[in-house]
DNA sequence: CGACCGATCGTCT
DNA sequence: GACGATCGGTCGA
């Protein structure tokens, strides 16, 4: 591992406020080193998914099924699931064990390896699209469903922190994407991005 | 630029 | 058997 950044450890996962960790992992640095390939880049939009009590969580009214298992984990497991049957979407769980708080990495800026990035993806040029949504960023970081259930505290995958802070006039908070069928919940503003980032989603802001 | 649509398949009912 | 915490392409204004 590159001394640069300084690894998340269990105590900023378990926290209460999901909220809060969202917002707070705007500006860390998301690295995977498998098979010998190390990328990284930096986390430029997040969402929160507040548990049993969020109609968008996969955990709401207590479901717990084979597929959600990894969100009751502990704090600083990875879950990770496939979204219309293609698409790896990577979340981190926050707060203790058996509460399923979780929040979704949905962009990022990218920094290293981004020639296996183009290789991995099949892309040609490095444009914003090329870690831009949750499904494009694990494309290119090579997270799979294989990793769900993992701990961030390996050498594999975990997210870092290089000192950068972005102030609170350089981050905008939306409602979440793709959550329609949440009804009330659906509007909650649960959004995290980085303002005027090239690779945040250009829906909404 | 916005609206729509097909791809693709694991998961849950 | 229906439905996604998506993506990229197409079509029309």
């Amino acid at each position: 591992m590159s001394p640069r950044e300084k690894k998340l450890d269990a105590r900023f996962y378990n926290r209460k406020d999901v909220l809060r960790i969202a917002r707070e992992l705007l500006g860390k640095i998301l690295v995977t080193q498998l098979d010998g390939i190390r990328c990284s880049g930096r986390i430029v939009e997040t969402e929160a998914y507040a548990g049993v009590h969020d109609r968008a969580c996969h955990a709401f009214g207590g479901r717990r099924t084979a597929r959600s298992e990894d969100l009751y984990g502990a704090p600083g497991t990875a879950y990770i699931y496939i979204c219309y049957g293609m698409h790896h979407l990577f979340n981190v769980i926050t707060n203790e064990v058996n509460i399923p708080h979780a929040v979704l990495v949905r962009a990022l800026e990218p920094i290293e390896g981004i020639d296996h990035m183009l290789e991995r993806t099949g892309k040609m040029t490095a444009d914003y699209t090329l870690t831009r949504g949750p499904g494009n960023l694990s494309r290119a970081m090579g997270i799979s469903k294989l990793h769900s259930g993992s701990m961030l505290f390996s050498e594999e995958i975990f997210i870092g922190d290089d000192g950068l802070r972005y102030k609170p006039d350089q981050i905008v908070v939306t409602s979440r994407i793709g959550v329609e069928s949440a009804r009330e919940d659906a509007e909650l503003p649960y959004r995290f991005i980085v303002k005027g980032n090239p690779y945040v989603s250009a829906r909404k802001s």
